[in-house]
DNA sequence: AGAATTACCTGAGCGC
DNA sequence: TGCGCTCAGGTAATTC
């Protein structure tokens, strides 16, 4: 698909960050749910829980965002096609502004989701034990996430290295995009058996998972993001969404495959 | 337990 | 022009 914006995790952390600027400090005033499902069922206690309460911070956690709102926490994720826009004022809502969210001051948080794969919902008690939150892995910019916990969730595996970088058990919100980035910057072949990568090679691709992703907020953080949409720097992408072009590296072309039937891309020369 | 498969959803693009 | 089909993909649930 041509021109398809998928929120990875560059995307919300970008997004966070303007919510975070935006919103912090900032009351709830009125709630409008013009949905009643989205990949979750969108509870309806949102509209009579949020006015009134006060952001305190805004979180991410792999690609979900959390607003914490005292009493407890409103929980986004923009799932295929969602994002969030900031709007001052009155504006009336186009095909598939599914949430409006008022605050004081007259600024609007609009979430928007075509496919409905998102999530907006409330968690009551400690997010961490939310049963959406508590499987997830280790955050990827986080010290934690190193060559030698990538080694040793890899022992045992026999799935292809893509596909375990992509479990969100694993590791938190490494999508399909930068699962393919990551893997020809290590210049690892996304098919290889993950327990049969050395521990080097862990290493390699946990430095590259790491440096894809703060590459693409560093780029990404000089666009509007939350205010319009979230936006991909296609020209920074080495082989997702290339398929059959030149590798930037060897100029051989690069051969597309597909991996848990997901498109995978990547260059058989450079990755092995 | 781990791997594989399915479900959810809509718009774009394609063949006819 | 328009119908029907396929594909895109995050993640949880389900099945093997």
């Amino acid at each position: 698909m041509k021109g398809e914006i998928v929120p990875e995790l560059p995307e919300v952390e970008v997004t966070r960050c303007r919510l975070e600027e935006e919103l912090v400090g900032k009351r709830f005033v009125r709630v409008v749910s013009r949905v009643t499902k989205l990949r979750l069922p969108v509870p309806e206690l949102l509209v009579r829980v949020l006015p009134g309460l006060l952001v305190r911070a805004v979180v991410r956690r792999g690609k979900y965002l959390l607003l914490d709102c005292g009493e407890g926490w409103l929980l986004v994720h923009l799932g295929m096609s969602g994002f969030l826009r900031l709007l001052h004022g009155e504006s009336p809502p186009a095909r598939h502004d599914h949430l409006d969210f008022l605050f004081e001051g007259g600024l609007l948080l609009r979430f928007h989701d075509p496919r409905k794969f998102g999530i907006v919902t409330w968690i009551a008690g400690d997010p961490g034990e939310h049963p959406l939150l508590n499987k997830i892995g280790p955050e990827p910019l986080s010290a934690e996430f190193d060559g030698n916990y990538l080694f040793s969730a890899c022992r045992s595996r026999t799935v292809a290295i893509k596909q375990l970088i992509m479990n969100s058990a694993v590791v938190a919100g490494v999508g399909n995009i930068y699962a393919n980035e990551a893997l020809f910057l290590s210049r690892i072949r996304p098919d290889r058996p993950a327990g049969k990568l050395t521990r080097e090679e862990c290493q390699r691709l946990a430095v590259s998972i790491r440096t894809v992703l703060e590459d693409s907020i560093g780029a990404g953080s000089s666009f509007r993001v939350a205010e319009e949409t979230v936006s991909y720097h296609p020209l920074q992408l080495k082989v997702y969404g290339r398929r059959g072009a030149s590798c930037t590296v060897c100029g051989n072309p690069l051969k597309e495959t597909r991996l848990g039937n997901r498109s995978t891309v990547f260059c058989e020369d450079c990755q092995k």
